[in-house]
DNA sequence: TTTTTATATATAATTATTTATATATAATAA
DNA sequence: TTATTATATATAAATAATTATATATAAAAA
């Protein structure tokens, strides 16, 4: 999948794999990222099976920028993947969750320690999500109104993490109360 | 961290892999699981290290089952992780949220036919936390009381996942409007 | 002045996860 | 009666992802 999600960033642009790795962590870092070095070797298989092509930009006193480009058949892939449909929801992993499975027999202020810990992390994320929709969209918009649709899908990802992150923090709320009355 | 998860249920009782399959489906299912492939894998890297023994139980006309128990050593690592706290929130990854960021150029059809499909599937997927929450807990409790409070940390967990199933409904409901009337 | 951050790429080693396959039988459902 | 589901374990192969490391310089911050 990081292979689709970088030719859809390439579509947009050519870019290098550290441009890469900085647009997503900016972008989809919320609901898809990937560390640098599986960047890097993804592109490079990308350009084993001629989805992208690169050329390496000369740098004075830096290495040379490598910058890849998507080709035709890369194009191709990247729509048939957005055309296929997504046919199950995703199974997400959630190592707070299944702590708290196993947490029965802990004392009651372990459980608490760990539960407000996690509330700063989801208050501190919620945070980043704060601009608002309409100012977002007309900021694109003005300067390259081709983008106008693809804004607005940006910002409905980002309204799943404000959602998500509130969702998250009213279940850390609860279940904070219900373990200082139950434990 | 399967390895953890794996310990945290032979902590109740033993159980053979097929077993903990099974339990991980039904319970942590939803925040956690795990190939059957994997599973078993990891039960004999457990047994290396010294945090479950195993024996084979015979069976008439099946293969021999292979029940694993916790070890002291097991129960230890198992109680250091439970007590580790967790430092940053779960980076999940969303399919639907990534095809749909790189969407802008699809047709309005396209793009709305992916969030009803995904609207049906996170639907069904809702009917299965109906639980009531007393019910659940006063059940568990009447015939294991010194499993009162893990009951409360499962249904803990539950409702995290009736939470997130409304929070998801909202949101695609809201985007499968917005594309409507933007694009 | 020393440390950190930013710019840039790349590989090795390890761990985690998925997909596919193999074997074998009994019970149940279509 | 045929196909599927449930019971049970196991390995091979492939893919995905993380961690660690190496190299090199400039600018900015502490």
């Amino acid at each position: 999948m990081l292979k689709c999600a970088l030719l859809g960033f390439l579509k947009y642009q050519p870019k290098t794999g550290y441009e890469l790795k900085q647009t997503m962590d900016q972008s989809t870092g919320h609901f898809w990222h990937a560390k640098q070095s599986q960047i890097y070797t993804t592109l490079k298989k990308l350009e084993q099976d001629k989805f992208v092509i690169s050329h390496a930009e000369p740098q004075e006193s830096r290495p040379d920028r490598r910058v890849y480009t998507i080709t035709e058949a890369g194009d191709k892939v990247l729509q048939e993947w957005l055309l296929e449909p997504v046919t199950k929801p995703d199974t997400t992993k959630q190592l707070l969750l299944l702590k708290l499975f196993f947490s029965g027999k802990l004392e009651k202020e372990a459980i608490l320690t760990q539960l407000r810990l996690i509330r700063n992390l989801h208050e501190q994320q919620s945070k980043l999500y704060k601009t608002s929709t309409p100012d977002f969209i007309d900021e694109i918009t003005a300067l390259q109104p081709e983008l106008k649709q693809d804004a607005h899908l940006w910002d409905a990802a980002r309204r799943f993490g404000v959602l998500y992150e509130k969702m998250y923090i009213d279940w850390l709320d609860e279940t904070i109360a219900m373990v200082d009355v139950e434990f």
